[in-house]
DNA sequence: GCACGGAACCTGTCTATGCAAGGTAGCCAT
DNA sequence: ATGGCTACCTTGCATAGACAGGTTCCGTGC
């Protein structure tokens, strides 16, 4: 089926949460929100990521108390987090780039 | 590092495996090499793909003397492999549009 | 006061994929 | 007959996400 969506994910759910972050930083829940939205990714995988990233340097935390429930947990890129923004992304750029000129053989004409 | 675009390969690579067949018919070192040159994928990597793709009905096969080495297990697609390239085809483009946004936010205006 | 729901967090277990490394078999040239 | 090249195949490992469950804290209604 489409499951294969989900293996599409692996690696890019780390360069959108750190290009989300790089605007502002946020939370998990907020987070997991949004990209929830934009690709389709359950509440539940936020955190193991978050806590890889901090545990990889690319992110700092602190709390922020909420009326509305437990305290936030905020997050917000560090130096090597934004440098390896800047990496993943072109990284992705390529990669794609690469992709496309296979998937879309026949215009493959010039240079 | 880039061991990340480990990761950004994970579910790609049937994808322009089917792309590739879909120009006319290959064997699985032949794919392996040019898949190898395009993006940097391991020849280690094609034989359980092949396997898993013909399991799944996307590809048949057929062996082919040859003079330089054991015969060349052609891949061909099927019916269903050709409808499922399409599918996972506006799945990626999809995707990677998702993700374009996300990475471009600034952008983001013209719907 | 207490129960409920929802915000926000955390954890453990499962699956799919790709990689590296190794192993086989034929053919050719030295 | 040795080495090297094509071409095939297998196994064990690491990784990232999915999913389902569980926990804490707060506000509102009873």
């Amino acid at each position: 089926m489409d499951s294969n969506l989900v293996q599409f994910k692996k690696g890019v759910l780390e360069l959108c949460v750190l290009a989300l972050l790089a605007r502002s930083d946020s939370y998990g829940y907020d987070i997991a929100s949004r990209l929830s939205a934009a690709i389709d990714m359950g509440e539940g995988t936020i955190y193991p990521l978050m806590r890889r990233m901090q545990k990889d340097g690319l992110v700092s935390t602190y709390l922020v108390e909420s009326s509305s429930g437990p305290p936030r947990k905020y997050y917000r890129l560090t130096e090597g987090g934004r440098k390896n923004l800047n990496d993943q992304k072109s990284a992705w750029t390529d990669f794609t780039r690469a992709v496309a000129a296979i998937l879309d053989l026949d215009l493959e004409k010039t240079s």
